[in-house]
DNA sequence: GGTCTATGTTGACAGACGTCTATGTCTCGG
DNA sequence: CCGAGACATAGACGTCTGTCAACATAGACC
């Protein structure tokens, strides 16, 4: 890997590297027509909303979410992409279970 | 993913979340034998000795590389579970590819 | 228009992070 | 046992990060 790819991989590894982004990501896909408003994902945490519009904010620059407005609500949907991200994840996740 | 799972692989994505970091791994990798010591790695940087001394061992208590004295130099080695993990960030790294 | 509800933005703060210099530790050769 | 080389650790410093309370914005409904 080259210090181009390495410098472009860590940015996004960054904005997937907190729990609490990671389980949004997760509730997002998971959620009906795998998309979901703020009001949905705030109340599985123990966050203020500010906190987790942050990070969504954060999930969106790294280019992992889209944002669309409807009506009063902002629907959150996975980036394209974020789905293969997601795979690779599910793998880091069995390969750190399999150590357990 | 639930909060447990999330909370043990935010700290392994952090480990990954630096260019320098993942570099360090991609240079062990590549290395004759797969393992590397710090003079062998510390040039390839425009860095003091210390700081990537300070970036190994955060990738060792993350788990992803072991260490091992033999004479006066200190060789690094990819954790075999880490091998898993570069398989999944060339995943990750082909997804961002993709959309360039 | 006024008000309510959903969400984003700002500013502040403590703690974590990346980097350096200085110093310590360990090993080998003489 | 002493000096040199390879590496780690400690401490300091500026910057970034996660969080909150307070405020701003934007649509919906009366």
């Amino acid at each position: 890997m080259d210090r181009g790819r390495a410098e472009v991989l860590a940015p996004l590894l960054k904005a997937l590297a907190d729990p609490v982004r990671l389980r949004l990501m997760s509730l997002i896909a998971c959620h009906t027509s795998a998309e979901a408003c703020v009001c949905d994902l705030t109340p599985a945490f123990e966050l203020s909303q500010p906190t987790v519009s942050h990070h969504l904010k954060v999930l969106h620059e790294a280019g992992l979410v889209e944002r669309e407005r409807r009506g009063v609500w902002i629907y959150y949907r996975l980036h394209p992409r974020a789905s293969r991200v997601l795979d690779a994840l599910s793998d880091l996740d069995a390969t750190v279970g399999a150590s357990r």
